[in-house]
DNA sequence: ACTAGAATTGGAATCGTTTCCAATTCTTCT
DNA sequence: AGAAGAATTGGAAACGATTCCAATTCTAGT
């Protein structure tokens, strides 16, 4: 049915080896013979068969990405965004992209050896890494090669494992500042669920920021919160129903943040003029919300592309650096109209 | 290196060929063996080696997900809930599901084509299918599997075509019915970009209502509209400058609905009171928006699954009829607190 | 003109399955 | 007990590529 090497051999009056050759690179190949052989490789439309390529080199090029379906938010634009990047940057690269979604946590092992064992991927992109996390484990030991969008347990060196990680720690740093700046005193901060490694990183930054403007710590202002809009909704109205409640409120989540801003108004205060609000991630609604929410900016899509072009380097045997990202913090209404409000 | 079914066969004293039984259903093998062939192969941690089996089955079980990275907004939350619900089904029917992202559009025939002829996919999902779709024409043109996210043009018998639709008409129907029952009489219509199958659908949704409460069409409320958060915002804005602005807009999508909900605000109206309101898709976030938005559910994920259910039967050479899906109309105060304006 | 070495070429062996046919073993019936 | 038929079983051939080695052709140096 479809054109083989075998086809193309014969038409082209050479040998298989020679076919061969020429699709993959033409090294040791005369160029009148080349010409030859890949004009007719246009005239037949030969594509070379996948299957038998990868069954004889014994490797895939194809990346897996691991997507917890139940875990984190599905509807979260920060998802699509990501593999929109990774999706170009592997096209780009030659290579597949494939999704594997695990509904349930437990079986994110079972789906990730079956990756691997299957030999259905070359190498795979994890998000989400958690302390601990029992996929890097995995990888590790078994020496596949993957990238991690997020820092993992440091042993050794910590620079030559495969991550790309935003600097949230930084990143939460500026909006504290921000926020800081502007007079607030009382300031908030709502995680996401707390085994994430993100969650740490950025735990710390809101820390460090309070500890560099001589600010006390006051426990109740954290509020370990979660993925979802409904968690941010209700980690903020526990923030609010406090006796002395903040007059800011940083979020590690645009999703979180919208969630959050409800609450807020639900208590009858406006976002901006009454409680500053800050986000995490910069998703296009970000700009668009009401008022336009303040955010600390990941790239997403370049973070996506990012990845690949490391996961492929490192399929192919290469070592790499880990690389930390500046984030920037995009300042929007959310966080420039505050008027303090009176004591009563 | 890997286990293979020869392994397999030595340490169960059989032939590779009842080892290939056991492994594909274990027919014509007697009770006996099969026991002890299961219990070699959980022994030796075996997994075929899926380039072996499908280089000799002539098959693949790889389901492609045309992407467009660069079209739709890559921001939608729709995007990454309708993949969650085909990756969770793919997975539950032991497919895997393939991304393939296509950042251009005039590469989506060119990376179709790669798909199918490099074999790297057995059938494809398509979405935001347009009028005289050209990747409709190619893959009913190769006879090769397929189903569609939305309707295709037409032909024959339309309901033997692989799609799955929702029916945008009634659900653009109810919306304005709830509408004109709060006494709405001049309802704007922000669209999806014209050439989707979807807009026209919605469209005819509208004018039908028109039409049922006698209402006159102006043409002046309907804007065609995009894919992103500014063009609801540009479409509205355009709405708003009307020297009689409508009471009520509604919307192609929930994207559209916040984009135009800021359009109304900077326009010094509040959404809900002064102007009504309505989306479609009814993302997550659509429920912790201020207000709340009024908007016409798809059941997004379960329509990813039953877009996979479907594709694998097609697969497996099954005829299946296509599937229509009736939408909810989903209430909340983006509709529920309107106030007529005195005229001035 | 001859030869050593380089460049090019052909094709057998191989990757790990599935599938089919022939061979063997087991049942069951007379 | 023997034969016919059914149920199991083994393994060769094939899927379509890559890769390596040996064979051939070319090149250049003497």
């Amino acid at each position: 049915m479809a054109v083989t090497i075998t086809d193309v051999a014969k038409r082209a009056d050479v040998g298989i080896g020679t076919v061969s050759r020429v699709v993959n690179g033409g090294t040791n190949v005369s160029i009148s013979t080349r010409n030859r052989v890949e004009a007719v490789m246009r005239e037949l439309g030969y594509h070379p068969n996948t299957h038998a390529r990868n069954l004889k080199r014994q490797s895939v090029a194809t990346i897996g990405f691991l997507f917890m379906s139940g875990q984190r938010q599905m509807s979260d634009p920060f998802f699509s965004t990501l593999m929109a990047g990774l999706a170009d940057a592997a096209g780009e690269m030659n290579h597949d992209l494939h999704v594997a979604s695990c509904p349930h946590a437990e079986h994110e092992l079972a789906t990730l050896d079956r990756l691997i064992r299957g030999n259905h991927v070359g190498g795979i992109v994890l998000t989400d890494t958690r302390l601990e996390d029992p996929r890097v484990g995995l990888l590790q030991e078994r020496a596949f090669p993957y990238v991690a969008f997020g820092r993992v347990s440091a042993e050794a060196e910590p620079n030559a494992l495969p991550t790309v990680d935003i600097d949230g720690h930084a990143g939460v740093q500026q909006a504290m500042r921000h926020l800081i700046a502007q007079g607030h005193r009382r300031i908030g901060f709502i995680t996401l669920p707390v085994q994430l490694m993100c969650t740490q990183d950025r735990l710390n930054g809101y820390l460090s920021a309070l500890q560099a403007a001589d600010l006390p710590l006051h426990e109740a202002l954290v509020i370990s919160g979660g993925l979802s809009e409904d968690e941010g909704r209700r980690a903020a109205e526990q923030l609010m129903a406090l006796s002395s409640p903040p007059t800011a409120i940083v979020c590690c989540s645009d999703v979180l943040a919208f969630g959050a801003a409800r609450a807020i108004e639900e208590h009858g205060l406006s976002v901006g003029q009454d409680v500053a609000l800050v986000g995490f991630d910069d998703v296009s609604l970000a700009a668009h919300a009401s008022p336009p929410l303040t955010t600390v900016r990941q790239p997403i899509y370049e973070i996506g592309r990012e990845i690949v072009h490391m996961l492929v380097q490192r399929m192919r045997g290469a070592i790499t650096t880990s690389k930390l990202i500046e984030p920037t913090l995009i300042i929007r209404q959310s966080t420039t109209q505050w008027k303090p409000m009176p004591l009563l």
